[in-house]
DNA sequence: TCCAGGCTGGTAAACGTTTACCAGTTTCGG
DNA sequence: CCGAAACTGGTAAACGTTTACCAGCCTGGA
């Protein structure tokens, strides 16, 4: 009924005294490296628990050269689908005994930067990261790569021979143009692209992809931000603009049109038809529902997963793209 | 023009002997721990430029007891509060050259453990908590105090010796109800308290002192998530509730009803005025916009900051509550 | 009886840093 | 010109693990 002792301090010398045997023993013991006899284990394990002892993993990592750990580096923790990218994966590695330790990069290239050598210098068995910015980013990326297996997700930094995973955004965009497309023979409105930007390659793919179906459509470039989504949406009625079918760069971009848009007395998908893409999290919630191209990310976590399991031994294949699937709903 | 070579396995031996010198000259002249002639630091720094060495941080994790390190433990990364609170964090720490690490609790307290454990083992300077749980997280809390300066943040854990920081729960939930107890007597519509669950602190508190003003109040309780708010939206529907004030325990609450609502047909704030609680993040891009209570995020991270500043000397002041605002929008 | 081989436990080296301590040189006041 | 102080750079120990190697013991087959 004691205070439990601290545990900081305790070291496997400890251990090994109060047990009356060796550091090795007690390593062996505590990790099964070693088959040894069942009370000598117990002993030693009873000795530990009553010690309080944690294994510093810092000790074990400048010996065994290897943490289990990988790093994720995510542009900005904020933007809802990338906390659910957080969210899957770590729960994904979870399972495997594997740490995930998250960094923002707060939308900065130096920061950005500063985390990949952060988890370098703590060596971290691989790294998993969502590039900020297919220029700004390209450095922090090959940095990355050149140390450990490293995997690029959802955004792709050009010119680097680092294995991606991410979305077929073209094949995306191919959905919702042919969706519209089915639409607008019906109700002629004219189409506006607001894209997240084409700094990254997600936007950059999906804007261009759209623009191929649709080369007349009006079109805004901005960021991944609510706000970016408020703000196009404003710039659309300053233009008069009363009637539109409005594709969204990302959900987190249409979530903002259509705050934007009802805030003005406007309907939903009366006046203007809203599409997003990305399915994921909170967008779901969206009122009215969302429609949308929902991004496979079970599978594509799954595939991270496997792909970093892979990578210590063969290198891997280049890119792995993932079909997205359309999702109706009452937006547009 | 070559390929900038690999660091890993460059270590400080290997830039000694490239630059003619001693370990010890290129940790002091990398680390500046003490004066030397500009010259000779130079010479260090270029041979470690050249080398591409980058410093192993177990090695001098190891060596210095003391990483530059706080961790953090989050019940869930998709709340979008939670979120906003690791951004802040993060970013408040990043100016002070200290890596803010996030593990993912996922709402498991065994999970929460782990990180707990995780943490520890990679000897984190400190720990900032967001406790799953009143009940389950106590051990991990309790764990965590014992070997780092900890500080739990927005949710607390009873009978613990541990430092809190956080919002006023209680103000928030008098400011609450002197606001609808005013729109009460012009239109008397019953009230409505949709709690995040009184496992939490916070649920706790806030459902605790609105039922001390509004004892009849008809009262749900659930979690702090979306799918809550919008299951008890459902339930009141179907209840025969047509009109209410609905007060939630959190904005991601309150987003759930409002979108069940709108779903269903019925107007706000005109059938239902909905109230929620934080006032951060994407809450404020709710349509109607939100009538909620503020947390002043940025002076409790500084607060965070401060105290794990201060607490490596003398003990800290038992808990810090900061008082919410209210926040006027159209939802209620 | 002897030796090979299995089993059990211990000793010590290694991982990459930082830094206490030391030794050599220079500077400078007396 | 001597001694002390200041400065400069190096050697080696220490941080907490894991594990290669070793030594002793026991078993069993020849």
């Amino acid at each position: 009924m004691g205070k439990k002792p601290a545990s900081r301090g305790v070291t496997v010398f400890d251990v090994a005294e109060h047990a009356g045997v060796s550091i090795a023993t007690v390593s062996r013991a505590l990790s099964g490296s070693r088959p040894m006899s069942d009370d000598l284990r117990e002993k030693v394990k009873n000795s530990a628990l009553s010690l309080g002892y944690q294994v510093n993993l810092v000790g074990r990592a400048l010996r065994k050269q290897s943490t289990s750990t990988v790093g994720l580096v995510i542009p900005d923790l904020e933007n809802p689908f990338f906390s659910s990218l957080a969210q899957g994966i770590s729960r994904r590695f979870s399972a495997s005994e594997t740490d995930v330790l998250v960094a923002s990069a707060d939308n900065d290239a130096s920061l950005e930067a500063r985390a990949v050598e952060s988890f370098l210098g703590r060596q971290v068995d691989a790294l998993v990261m969502i590039p900020n910015d297919e220029e700004s980013s390209v450095e922090a990326v090959a940095l990355a790569n050149e140390n450990v297996p490293t995997v690029q997700f959802d955004r792709l930094v050009p010119g680097l021979e680092v294995p991606f995973i991410g979305c077929d955004n073209r094949a995306g965009m191919d959905l919702i143009s042919t969706y519209i497309s089915q639409r607008i023979d019906t109700d002629a409105q004219p189409v506006v692209l607001v894209g997240g930007g084409n700094s990254s390659s997600s936007g950059h793919e999906r804007s261009a992809r759209f623009l191929e179906h649709n080369p007349s459509a009006r079109h805004l470039e901005g960021s991944f931000s609510f706000e970016w989504g408020q703000q196009a949406a404003r710039e659309l009625l300053d233009n008069g603009v009363h009637r539109a079918t409005v594709v969204c760069g990302a959900d987190v971009i249409a979530i903002g049109v259509i705050s934007w848009l009802l805030s003005q007395g406007w309907t939903i998908p009366h006046d203007f038809r809203v599409i997003g893409f990305d399915g994921v999290g909170v967008s779901q919630l969206a009122h009215p529902t969302l429609t949308t191209v929902r991004q496979p990310i079970e599978e594509m976590t799954e595939a991270i997963e496997a792909l970093l399991q892979s990578q210590e031994k063969n290198p891997a294949r280049r890119a792995q793209r993932f079909a997205p699937e359309l999702v109706m709903g009452e937006s547009g």
